[in-house]
RNA sequence: UGCCCCGUGGUGUAAUUGGCAACACAGCUGGUUUUGGUCCAGCCAUUCUAGGUUCGAGUCCUAGCGGGGUAGCCA
């Protein structure tokens, strides 16, 4: 067993301080009715171990729907002491690609699995063309020569059986010579198939006779232009299962009437039959998981690429400074069942908060700035002050750093209303505010320009008041961040937001498409002054901006600027309070922060 | 329209497989706090409906209603 994304794993430790799984709970949580089938195979000895794989086709990129998945086949291995592998299925060369061969494997490493055995349904092909001729020599496969359209006629609908096949009553040794000149190129593309005789007025239409191979005159980015027939789907996936002993082949519930099939071609072929179990697939409130629509999201250019931090793609979350702890904490929390439903986003977002709140070190850095000059600072000793600072109140051993305190500070714009509602205890004029880990101040004035808006808000610190050494006794209601202007430096941030403005965006009325449900105002940039400390941070670097919100150091970023990407916000209490107050008419006029939706 | 799967709070998952409906998230109340963060405490359900079996039903049976999937030479 390679998979690993255990506590004790010293990868994620690396990543965790003091190697715990954000949620260890739920690792040995309920058992759900995966682990219970599991549970029963095992007891009743119809399988001696777990043998599970992930199967993905590459011809897209991951997202958060994949690392359920992944997550499941994955965690049910390592909890049974099983192995798990990593499957292409690539068995449809038009669409498929080695770039998205490569993304894959990243991404399921990066998500903390490694697979038992890497495999190819391509590096089965020999086999599969080997078991093909053994079910039409035992007149159980046909070569069927109907068009594409009528196949489709001929299969049926919902409610009337379907015809069969002129080519079904062919002899095996007919079917045999023709399937091997299918396979040795003889006919063009959709002249002929190679169909399984089950009962074409099966009411499970998969059963009418499905078809096997079709031809393609195509090159496959594996086996080159060795095969000019593929197989379908229902031929190749089982038996690659069966070919690398799968005991539990997992998949999502639309694959639910595959199964007689599956069971099908394994039986007649007697071969190690692997037991198919079903589960929903995830959705998410405010996004879209189809690969179709984020091709089309990236091909369109509404998104950046496959890694805009607002794609549901683990490249896109990776980049927004995703953990993969809080991922595999998700999968974990969401849980497995075949009700088809949607999880609520926030409990995504919920998870990141919860272990970058553990480990994400606190930093100062204001977005909208507004300059708070301390009018007395001259009988301070020394225009700075270096000012002691925790980096994560709720973990002692973060330690602390220093930030410089002087005269002149830039301060949140929106931490300031001259008059302000008494429930809003930030600053204000005639009033009093800690400045974290610095002075309280005492606001006595400000300044405005021609048009009315504060260009400076004046105040006096109080010298008794300084973090940790306070003498004063005095208690302020408000504690808000600042930096010092003189040794800010200015950064890129983007905040970003939900990509769509709607629960549900697949939900169009007609003649609408889910793009009409993108939210303009998923990415807002802005240029911020952040303390020195954070010069020092790299690409991929996860803080707390105190107050706001998590963010990461975005690729983007290089010597002269800096750009961060917010991952998420910090939970917005008054954001609430100050709706409420808006929503009874009242005069609470401080505006939630940063954009955050709720 | 046939067939298959699924219905438990606002949301998602549980319920020792027939025995006091639990956990988490959201929401609401309060407490702590030098982040309106974190943390702590409390509140929040006629298990889709109607019958039936049973001492006892979320669980079993019947019917209905609702949701999803399914008629590619895609996976």
């Amino acid at each position: 067993m390679n998979a690993s994304s255990r506590p004790d794993d010293p990868k994620h430790a690396a990543n965790s301080p003091g190697g715990e799984d954000p949620n260890p709970k739920s690792e040995t949580a309920h058992r759900h009715f995966i682990r219970q089938a599991i549970d029963a195979d095992l007891a009743s000895g119809r399988f001696d171990s777990v043998r599970t794989r992930f199967p993905p086709e590459p011809n897209g990129y991951l997202h958060i729907g994949h690392a359920k998945s992944i997550c499941l086949n994955f965690g049910l291995a390592q909890e049974f002491g099983g192995t798990c592998n990593l499957r292409f299925d690539d068995t449809n060369p038009t669409k498929e690609d080695t770039e998205y061969v490569d993304s894959i494997q990243e991404d399921v490493r990066w998500l903390g699995f490694e697979w038992n055995n890497l495999h190819f349904a391509s590096d089965y092909f020999e086999q599969l063309y080997q078991w093909a001729e053994k079910l039409v020599l035992d007149g159980h496969a046909y070569v069927c020569d109907l068009t594409a359209e009528q196949t489709r006629e001929y299969r049926g609908t919902l409610t009337e059986p379907g015809r069969e096949s002129p080519g079904r009553s062919n002899s095996a040794e007919k079917n045999l010579d023709l399937l091997r000149r299918m396979k040795a190129g003889e006919f063009p593309d959709g002249a002929m198939t190679l169909r399984a005789k089950i009962d074409m007025a099966s009411p499970n239409i998969n059963m009418r006779d499905p078809v096997m191979y079709r031809i393609a005159h195509v090159p496959h980015h594996r086996t080159g232009d060795k095969w000019c027939i593929y197989p379908m789907y229902d031929w190749a996936h089982g038996q690659s299962d069966s070919l690398e002993k799968i005991t539990f082949s997992i998949c999502t519930l639309e694959f639910e009437h595959h199964r007689p099939l599956y069971d099908w071609y394994c039986d007649k072929l007697e071969i190690h039959h692997p037991r198919q179990i079903e589960f929903a697939r995830l959705n998410i409130t405010y996004t879209v998981m189809s690969k179709r629509k984020l091709l089309q999201l990236v091909q369109e250019k509404h998104v950046s690429g496959w890694d805009d931090p607002r794609m549901p793609t683990i490249v896109g979350l990776r980049r927004r400074g995703y953990t993969p702890e809080s991922i595999r904490a998700f999968c974990a929390d969401i849980g497995v069942a075949k009700f088809n439903s949607t999880i609520d986003v926030v409990r995504l977002e919920n998870a990141v908060r919860e272990h970058l709140n553990e480990v994400a070190p606190r930093r100062m850095a204001v977005l909208d700035p507004v300059k708070l000059t301390i009018t007395n600072w001259d009988e301070h000793d020394s225009p700075v002050e270096m000012m002691s600072a925790v980096n994560n109140p709720g973990d002692e051993s973060a330690g602390s750093r220093d930030i410089p305190f002087s005269g002149s500070l830039w301060i949140e714009r929106e931490d300031f209303q001259e008059v302000a509602p008494s429930k809003f205890f930030r600053l204000k004029k005639g009033g009093a505010v800690r400045l974290r880990a610095g002075y309280i101040v005492d606001c006595h004035d400000v300044v405005k320009d021609d048009d009315g808006n504060i260009t400076e808000i004046l105040c006096t610190y109080d010298p008794q008041t300084k973090s940790g050494e306070d003498t004063s006794g005095r208690k302020v209601k408000g504690t808000i961040h600042w930096v010092s202007c003189e040794h800010a430096t200015k950064v890129t941030v983007r905040n970003y937001d939900r990509l769509f403005a709607v629960e549900n965006p697949d939900s169009v009325a007609d003649g609408k498409s889910f793009l009409d449900h993108l939210n303009p105002d998923s990415l807002s940039t802005t240029t911020a002054y952040v303390e020195p400390e954070l010069c020092n941070a790299t690409v991929g670097d996860r803080v707390q901006f105190e107050r706001l919100g998590y963010y990461v150091v975005d690729p983007d970023s290089n010597q002269g600027e800096m750009v961060f990407n917010r991952i998420v916000g910090l939970r917005d209490t008054w954001a609430k309070i100050a709706n409420k107050g808006d929503k009874k008419g009242g005069n609470a006029k401080g505006k939630p922060k940063g954009g955050k939706k709720s």
